[in-house]
DNA sequence: CGGATTTGTTCCGCTGAATGGAACGTTTCG
DNA sequence: CGAAACGTTCCATTCAGCGGAACAAATCCG
């Protein structure tokens, strides 16, 4: 029994292989002979996902250039996708954040039993600090902005997560559930999580939780940078800047507005 | 041969529908239960396609509360589609427009050699003229929007759409090529299209293209109203109004920045 | 301009991927 | 605690998807 590459059904793999080269083509779209290399199927078969993606409205084609591209469909899916609406109202905050510190920004939420990075903003001090990228996946728990979002989950939820989730956590020494406990603890009493080198020796984080209406993680600012700029006093200001935006986007998340750019107001012309 | 609904590659149908019944969904998700009633499959081929989507990441599951939700990698592929973006780019744009006029607003694109209405903003204005939803598709060149898009297309191009789909624009009987390309001279003489109760008769419409870099057309911003409120005068202001909104578009497009909400400049803290 | 080549579309017989009924666990609820 | 609803796994059957090949259309080039 081949191993085929980790598809459950395998048509399901094979479009959505064909949706992803799309999406890393060009905006103008790609040729069916282009899909077809891109993916390593035969024409035949990529001609026929291609027409099945067509039918439902996730490609379309434009019929004068034959080329294809990422259809209408799509995007109101993944506009549906809420629970990811939050990179979008985030984005200001995080640029406020990175041009205001130097350092740079992260923004993860809560997938599973794990913190997956969703958006980045890097600021202007020389040393960067790259630890994650966007699409990254942490353990709940392993780095500052994962610990914040696994500190304010329900008991019980977090009980489960520090019994279960050892193995996937192993790689990572410095977080066994024993040291987790004790760093949730703080991470409550003081409002924010901090990593002093835990995972990368050099480098040392801050996270803070944006809380919905019950209390409960949805998601986390943190920020990132050397130890050097991690000291006592800064941390506190820094810490004390996330969390300023953090609650602002918590009052964002409540009332759904998405920010208030409405400021400049039109006055009536004609009614 | 029994019609199946349209779809040429089953598999992609099935697992499209569950995607929509999700996407319908509460943003904490659907059981597997639900979405079996909902898409009316045997719970066993909807938990596989489930769990086919989970593979590629289109879907993720709580294993807490077992609830299949949207996922992150359907966001992406969203985000991808990106001559969509301007559904994101002109939204303020929609809202001081409406706000403004009290009428109307609508933002389409071209979709093949169809106008898709992306987008749409209601005006205070008691009687509301809604003669699009927000997914409506039209044959280019029928209604003020979808003019101003296919006035603004390669001519060759032009000649193609007019010569080819009269099928697609016979419903419309006062759209005919030769009116159309009547119509064409006087939008690209003017610089906005009129629909002066040609689809609806008691309503009339304004459009103006958003160019690219190239001059072609690529969206389309209009606002409907009753005749009465769209008369010479105000025409000619509506107009206007939408021509300055969309040339902002167009150079939002070409330097690909989002939109100045950046006003609020917060001074460096430490650096 | 016409022949060669590359690209797109359709066809069709074969096959294994998807199917769904049924049986087995697991959770929920009264 | 027992019953009902829900979730997961299994497996024989079959039809959906497969892909080689033939055909058609567009594109290149001498």
């Amino acid at each position: 029994m081949p191993e085929n590459g980790g598809a459950s059904v395998q048509t399901i793999d094979r479009a959505a292989s064909v949706l992803r080269v799309l999406a890393s083509g060009p905006s103008e779209g790609l040729r069916l002979a282009d899909v077809t290399a891109a993916v390593g199927l035969g024409k035949a078969t990529a001609h026929r996902l291609l027409h099945g993606l067509l039918d439902v409205g996730f490609v379309e084609l434009d019929t004068a250039s034959k080329r294809y591209a990422l259809g209408y469909e799509l995007f109101v899916l993944g506009a549906a996708a809420r629970r990811f609406q939050i990179v979008d109202m985030a984005r200001p905050a995080l640029a406020r954040l990175a041009a205001g510190t130097g350092d740079t920004v992260y923004l993860s939420v809560r997938d599973g039993d794990q913190a997956l990075c969703v958006d980045r903003s890097t600021g202007h001090y020389p040393i960067r600090t790259l630890t994650l990228d966007v699409g990254d996946r942490r353990p709940l728990g392993v780095g500052a902005g994962s610990l914040a979002l696994l500190a304010f989950q329900d008991e019980a939820e977090i009980a489960r997560i520090l019994r279960d989730d050892h193995a996937a956590r192993s790689p990572f020494e410095r977080f066994a559930a024993d040291r987790l406990r004790d760093m949730i603890r703080i991470t409550r009493a003081t409002g924010h999580a901090f990593n002093d080198g835990y995972i990368v020796g050099a480098m040392a984080a801050v996270g803070v939780p944006v809380l919905d209406e019950t209390g409960k993680a949805v998601a986390a600012l943190s920020i990132a940078a050397i130890r050097e700029r991690m000291q006592e006093a800064r941390r506190a200001e820094l810490a004390e800047a996330l969390r300023s935006e953090a609650d602002r986007l918590s009052r964002m998340l409540a009332t759904n507005r998405p920010d208030e750019t409405g400021a400049e107001q039109t006055r009536e012309e004609l009614s």
